[in-house]
DNA sequence: ATGTCGCATTCCATGCGA
């Protein structure tokens, strides 16, 4: 059981590359992130074609979620439980491995939370409660669940280029940092870091200042997975050579396979 | 290097979000 989570930045702009992935790394879940369109904008027919059941969640011009899957999605659910929100960041549904297996899988396009001295912070943090609410709730049905996603979090210093010169953003204030292992805490394994401890593993790198070409990533799209799909993670992998691809987005997949 | 994208609209230029 393949699943895989990739912030695309636009889908409409990068279809052709979703398409390569699909037919190439041939995921059993795609969880995608920042559609940035809505729901009759989203190149339903291409991906319907490629062999995938596709659920999204879209909005105009920002955020926009989706779960793409080779069998059938069941219990799909749009935004997360008892949090009032204006944003498509949160669409979850449960899928069948064939084998017996069934995985809960969510796909989060958390806030960025910047500028941390604004509104937009607090409510970066809101979302995260009410995130680590379902994930608490999750758990307790003893699920094999993947909370799949661009966090915005960066867990740790060796996550980030230059930690120092980042330690005022709104994606590694120790306050994101504590409630991401608040959320951890529950009882979720990050598939990542199960399987390697290495330094300077990052997802995305920025458009601007060379960041790719300098290597001047983040860690912040993962894979967090509750105890039984922990049980069953064989490996993960971080298609970091999308990157340096055609028009990429600045986010790469991470995926993890199951046995 | 105030360095790039993608979206939208006040639409070929600018503001916003990231």
């Amino acid at each position: 059981m393949r699943i895989a989570s990739w912030n695309v930045n636009s889908v409409r702009q990068r279809t052709a590359p979703l398409l390569d992935y699909l037919r190439d790394v041939a995921p059993d879940v795609l969880c995608l992130q920042e559609l940035k369109c809505q729901d009759e904008a989203f190149p339903r027919a291409e991906v319907e074609d490629a062999g995938y059941v596709v659920e999204t969640f879209g909005q105009k011009t920002f955020n926009g979620v989706a779960l793409l899957s080779k069998t059938p999605l069941e219990d799909v659910s749009r935004g997360l439980p008892g949090f009032e929100d204006t944003h498509s960041r949160y669409i979850e549904g449960v899928v069948g491995d064939g084998a017996g297996g069934v995985y809960r899988v969510a796909s989060i396009y958390l806030p960025n939370g910047n500028p941390p001295d604004s509104e937009k912070y607090g409510y970066k943090l809101a979302f995260m409660d009410a995130l680590t609410d379902r994930a608490r709730a999750l758990l307790a049905l003893e699920e094999r669940v993947v909370l799949a996603g661009d966090f915005n979090v960066i867990p740790a210093p060796e996550d980030v280029y230059d930690p120092v010169g980042w330690a005022g953003d709104a994606l590694f204030k120790p306050e994101t940092r504590s409630k991401f292992r608040r959320l951890l805490n529950l009882g979720y394994t990050e598939a990542l870091r199960a399987v390697t401890d290495a330094p300077a593993v990052y997802t995305f790198w920025d458009y601007q200042a060379g960041a790719w070409q300098k290597n001047n990533g983040l860690r912040i799209d993962h894979l967090l997975l509750s105890p039984p799909a922990a049980d069953h993670l064989k490996s993960v992998e971080i298609d970091k050579a999308l990157r340096g691809r055609e028009k990429p987005s600045d986010h790469v997949p991470i995926r993890a396979d199951f046995i």
